[in-house]
DNA sequence: TGCCAGGGTCTTT
DNA sequence: AAAGACCATGGC
């Protein structure tokens, strides 16, 4: 495993590595990648060929510096451009969002602060409506560990370097299994029929992230996420948020979100949801954006 | 140690 | 449409 492919990704000026590496560090029991000494690196799989590894830092002025292990040709080479492009959100013009943000009271402090922050995305459509449904209603620490139990049970992995990295099950292996064997990693019986539910759909093609990019407005696609069962209006716009980019996305029962807001108003309670709709007015089309920046104060 | 956690479904009014 | 019961486990 010595002979490795290297790109460069170009970066917008609005972009700070930093920030993003330690929006990645913070995911503290995260199980899908590794980040350290200013290095993130992971497993990837690519349709059709063996998974790769890759390994990425930063490169000032150019941009992202990616070491490719394992790339059969120049198109898988291409594919984990597009992967790490999309994972880092690289071609969103963040110049309106910092516009708005700068007259805004709770997005001021939050875009001086994590100037140059990202939207950190989960590219992969199972993977993202899986750790939505996993990190419904349970506390982030203990959503990280049921995550790293489902990966580790029912994922595959490659060794570099004598590290294991892993990937993230395949709705294949998820739908043919039965409730019985999700319960022992301490999901609940709902949780495991919805992840076994979600899977078959995509499974069967009925549930595609192509769909859903095809859908014909925002709405749409929202309504094509919560006619599944275990897909509620959280876990919708948390999936159009983090995997199809839909800038309006806005997971409104967050309690993140509330918290950030309650943190940075000092208030006694969380707002209600009739309040959160009123001070987010101004954040309109950028509310995936607003919120992703505002997580960040809860670190 | 009791409250709360990156909610959702199902039933009842 | 809106509200309430129920789920159901670990973190702090």
């Amino acid at each position: 495993m010595e002979q490795y492919d290297e790109i460069q990704i170009p970066v917008p000026a609005e972009f700070s590595f930093h920030q993003n590496m330690k929006y990645l560090m913070d995911a503290g029991n995260e199980c899908m990648y590794e980040v350290e000494d200013g290095h993130i690196r992971r497993a990837l799989s690519i349709p059709g060929e063996a998974p790769v590894f890759i390994d990425i830092s930063d490169a000032g002025t150019d941009g992202l510096l990616v070491k490719i292990w394992g790339a059969a040709d120049d198109t898988t080479i291409q594919k984990v451009q597009h992967y790490v492009t999309d994972w880092f959100d690289l071609e969103t013009d963040l110049r309106p969002f910092y516009a708005m943000a700068q007259e805004d009271r709770y997005l001021q402090k939050a875009i001086e602060q994590f100037y140059g922050l990202r939207n950190m995305g989960i590219p992969d459509f199972f993977e993202a409506v899986s750790w939505g449904i996993i990190g419904q209603q349970i506390n982030l620490a203990f959503a990280f560990t049921l995550k790293r139990r489902f990966v580790e049970t029912f994922g595959s992995s490659i060794e570099w370097q004598g590290k294991r990295y892993w990937l993230f099950p395949t709705p294949e292996t998820i739908a043919a299994l039965s409730v019985e064997e999700l319960v022992p990693l301490q999901m609940t019986q709902r949780k495991s029929e919805y992840l076994i539910g979600v899977a078959r759909l995509i499974v069967e093609g009925s549930l595609t992230k192509e769909a859903l990019q095809a859908a014909g407005s925002f709405k749409d696609a929202e309504k094509l996420l919560t006619a599944v069962r275990g897909i509620g209006p959280w876990t919708a716009n948390y999936v159009l948020m983090r995997c199809l980019r839909s800038p309006n996305a806005f997971p409104l029962a967050d309690v993140g979100l509330l918290n950030a807001i309650k943190y940075l108003d000092n208030l006694d309670e969380k707002p209600s949801r009739e309040e959160l709709l009123r001070l987010a007015v101004p954040w309109a089309d950028w509310e995936s954006y607003a919120t992703f920046y505002l997580w960040r104060f809860l670190y």
